[in-house]
DNA sequence: ACGGTATCGCAAGCTGCTTGCAACAAGGAG
DNA sequence: CTCCTTGTTGCAAGCAGCTTGCGATACCGT
């Protein structure tokens, strides 16, 4: 089962909440199955664009603001640019490392963990983080503490 | 001791950085040492101009960029909207209520011990947060959760 | 008091979306 | 297969939240 399946599964789901299929649509969603990452709106845009030109950038944001009215896309902000757009396939938290951009997973049991950390000590319990952690990888972190020059 | 000798000794750590000392910049100190929380851009441009009109968005923007290479402020994200500044009197990371907005300072060492469980698990340690941790505070968990109407 | 240079206010610019609107087309009814 | 309703599209303009360029102003060491 290639990411046809899901795409066709998607398609008809929008078609039972009255919505429509339109080639626009078919290569948006495409480009979301087949990026099993994080892309932000215009990296999806230019990769849309590349298999039928001249979709709008409106017309991607409107569309992936309906995907996540129902559920299947989320954004989360990574840092002071643009917003990432990714299926939500499973509960994730993530953490971008200051120094080199990279996004590591916070696995869901240690997330609900803290959320119980928080909970005991102020009665807040975490929601899925729509705002990314801030971290320093293990590479970055080796170099800029404390002893160096 | 007021808030002025605060206020006076910044004014001097100013001077020594090769800095100068304008009626502008006491005002913004004035409102930012009067506040004891987080405020908005927009925030303390109102409060300053209340006590000296027509100091322009730019030399906020500006003192305040200042203020945090010198390690004396920083800006935190609490959600979508602009950013909330604040002095860095202590090292604290936030989260924000998703119902009502109100905001939690996450202990120092609890966010410790989260920076730890997270090093161990990945190798990223976590940085002082300048984006807020999402959450749901009691009252707005109350009544959200399963088993409602 | 003088003058170099930091700081100021203003206008314009920028990124990352969002909105209004007329033209278009999906897809159910007949 | 055609019609027609209504969701969708592209374009242009708008918006928030800063940021930049620049000439005018004013701090403050000498």
């Amino acid at each position: 089962m290639t990411g046809a399946d899901a795409i066709d599964r998607t398609l008809q789901a929008i078609r039972d909440h009255g919505g429509r299929v339109t080639d626009q649509r078919r290569a948006i969603l495409r480009v979301l199955f087949d990026e099993s990452d994080h892309v932000t709106a215009e990296q999806l845009i230019g990769r849309v664009n590349s298999a039928l030109p001249d979709v709008h950038v409106t017309t991607v944001y409107r569309f992936l603001d309906t995907l996540e009215q129902m559920g299947l896309v989320a954004h989360v902000h990574l840092g002071h640019g643009p917003a990432a757009f990714h299926l939500t396939t499973h509960r994730h938290a993530h953490v971008v490392c200051d120094g080199c951009g990279q996004i590591e997973v916070v696995a869901a049991a240690t997330f609900d963990q803290w959320s119980a950390d928080l909970q005991r000590e102020t009665g807040f319990r975490l929601t899925e983080q729509h705002f990314a952690l801030a971290g320093r990888c293990r590479a970055c972190s080796d170099g800029d503490v404390p002893g160096s020059p």
